[in-house]
DNA sequence: AAAAGGCATTATGAATACAAAATTCCCTGA
DNA sequence: TCAGGGAATTTTGTATTCATAATGCCTTTT
């Protein structure tokens, strides 16, 4: 298996950072140690810095001049405001989806459809959520639009870290392939508008479901 | 009297690269001269490779690797489908809008209109440009909603070097004023659907209106 | 005991130095 | 004449150095 080469260490360090960050080893809110990563990752703080302005105009790091980096701390508003923003996202990449994919590629995601209606009735959640995420990205990347594909992986990126409180019921659980079997009969049909408009629901079901755990729950404490 | 602006090198140097790309001082495509630009700017290279960096992943900037940055190509396509995401967002923005704005922003915007409809009147296009953006900055405002403002603000950037050959037509601008009309008889009711709906059709409208100018037909070329 | 001031230490921002890659240019040989 | 092949040069990526701002600690003063 021959991994992607990094060919610069700043694009290698960004990429281990996000891990960091993703995985709660570096906390929201967090000093981010400038001296001790480097060391860590064996490399000297030209490219780490630039690693960490990188990360900052990502939205997932601060930048306080002559005072170093932190993790930026996600408020609950913050998740919700990027959650409404990825429902209009969605459903854009639904519309565009519609008018551009081939009978072949809506083929290829009722495919996926059965196969994720099988491990429903298998109960089988993480293998569910693993196929329901690439029926997402294959809609997202039917859509054609690279600046579209661009920004929703941003922003998914931004709260990938957030950690869900509450289970997955039963009632939600089918209240999510109901609107699945929906989002297949739409785009059969190439019905750009109710596709859209099932995906932007669904996602804020979504958000709904998932009472959202270790973030602020008002306004930043610097 | 203003505060202190720009604490690091990096930020006002990529202010600065950022307008000169705007402006087209720097061209589609072109190489972008490290050493000369360090010495036009009187900086070392150090900021100015940290504000690269930064401009590249706003996506004005191709960073190739052992090969130096490059300003990056505006496609038709790209265009296109970053004029598809706006549109999207301020269609949202206008549905979010509603919900949270004051009776007073609701004012404040209408005020705004009657502004623009006697530039309209009086056929002072420049005028009429600049109010047109502050309601459409207003709207962008009241969504309330921080993230979605920062994408908007960097799809926009992204396009904003694009020059458009087509002039503003009679029945274009009339056409223009008349979804204004509509836009606040929406805001009034606070009606989000209506409103985004309207915004949505009014900037693919804009586009359709736009010839694209100065821009590679179809794919870029190394 | 608490606040204020100042010195030492540390961390940050920017410039410089150095190694490696890419590019240029000139030469050679068909 | 032109393709190929190296040096020489330039450019790029990273490490290191240096100046300055921030932080912590200790003393002094009330």
């Amino acid at each position: 298996m021959s991994k992607i080469q990094y060919q610069t260490l700043y694009r290698e360090v960004a990429d281990r950072i996000r891990e960091l960050i993703e995985h709660g080893d570096l906390a929201s809110g967090q000093r981010i140690p400038e001296r001790e990563l480097c060391e860590q990752f064996g490399v000297s703080r030209t490219p780490l810095r630039e690693a960490l302005k990188v990360l900052a105009s990502e939205g997932l790091v601060e930048l306080l001049p002559n005072r170093g980096a932190r993790v930026r701390q996600l408020t609950l508003k913050m998740v919700k405001d990027t959650y409404d923003l990825m429902a209009a996202l969605e459903g854009l990449s639904g519309e565009l989806a519609c008018q551009h994919i081939s009978d072949e590629g809506i083929a290829r995601i009722c495919a996926l459809h059965e196969k994720m209606l099988q491990h429903y009735r298998d109960r089988e959640l993480a293998e569910y959520f693993q196929v329901n995420r690439q029926i997402h990205e294959s809609i997202l990347t039917a859509s054609d639009n690279e600046v579209l594909q661009e920004m929703y992986n941003n922003l998914s990126q931004r709260v990938k870290r957030v950690r869900y409180s509450k289970k997955m019921t039963d009632s939600f659980w089918e209240r999510a392939v109901s609107d699945h079997e929906k989002m297949i009969e739409a785009l059969k049909q190439r019905d750009g508008q109710q596709l859209g408009q099932i995906l932007r629901d669904h996602l804020c079901n979504k958000l709904e479901v998932a009472a959202v755990d270790g973030v602020l729950d008002d306004r930043e404490s610097a």
